[in-house]
DNA sequence: AACTAGATACGAATTAAGTCGTATTTCGTC
DNA sequence: GACGAAATACGACTTAATTCGTATCTAGTT
């Protein structure tokens, strides 16, 4: 498989929370969890052990100079965004990058979105 | 975190077991682990626990008029890929398809590819 | 009817995710 | 310097994925 050597695939609660660092930049434990809590009814220790558990991983970093941790992404979201659509490319689209995106528009694509999706590919003048 | 309503999110080795039964059509265990051993070292047993397993689930119907089963996927493998690719733009695209796309695409994407997409885009104009 | 190759069923072990309760530590305030 | 609020650490429990060994069941061939 591809570069999974470096990037550790981040589990859907490891997600959530990278989303908030992303969204936030570092953060204390608390501050994370006031923001998960608008939409989800987790602990606070439940939050802090899966901090815990993502530094080990290597999946966050830490400030431990002050009594509250600070934590913050150890990659970029790109980064993240970009190892886990080659992982499901791989996985479910047999390496087919056109397959994915043709299932990726539906319906329910936005003609903003689609708007958007084409000034990328006129971006990629090449060939 | 729960799951969707009507569609079961298949796990990895699910997901395996899945493109060998979208590629051959219906099939018995004897007959799937032969595929995938030639890929992986994994047990007859374990393939057929799995198997069971997506039975329960109801990923996969099987037929057991014969004393080997007869198994067949579920769920087509355009409804699989559009539920799994529309799970990852929920949950690390902030819902944005373009954001996705975009990311999927990158140098090592080839030229006949995004041939591909383009081909696909203009046919989303004249609708 | 017995044998046996090959099938399913079952259960147990391992690992990891996710959850949280409780214990312990730490620092600012009095 | 003791107190208490708030933080981290730790450990335990639950559930699920993955693995496979062993037991059991069949059905065709003798």
């Amino acid at each position: 498989m591809a570069q999974d050597i470096s990037v550790v695939k981040p589990t859907e609660a490891e997600l959530t929370l990278l989303n908030v660092l992303w969204n936030m930049g570092p953060a204390t434990v608390r501050q994370i969890h006031d923001v998960v809590s608008i939409t989800q009814k987790t602990g606070y220790t439940t939050v802090l052990k899966i901090l815990q558990i993502m530094h080990e991983k290597s999946l966050v970093i830490r400030d431990e100079s002050n009594r509250a941790h600070v934590y913050a992404a150890a990659n970029s979201q790109t980064q993240t965004q970009s190892s886990l659509i080659k992982d499901l490319i791989t996985k479910a689209f047999g390496g087919s990058t056109s397959k994915l995106v043709m299932r990726a528009i539906d319906d329910s694509t936005s003609d903003q979105e689609i708007h958007d999706i084409r000034q990328l590919l006129n971006s990629l003048e090449k060939e």
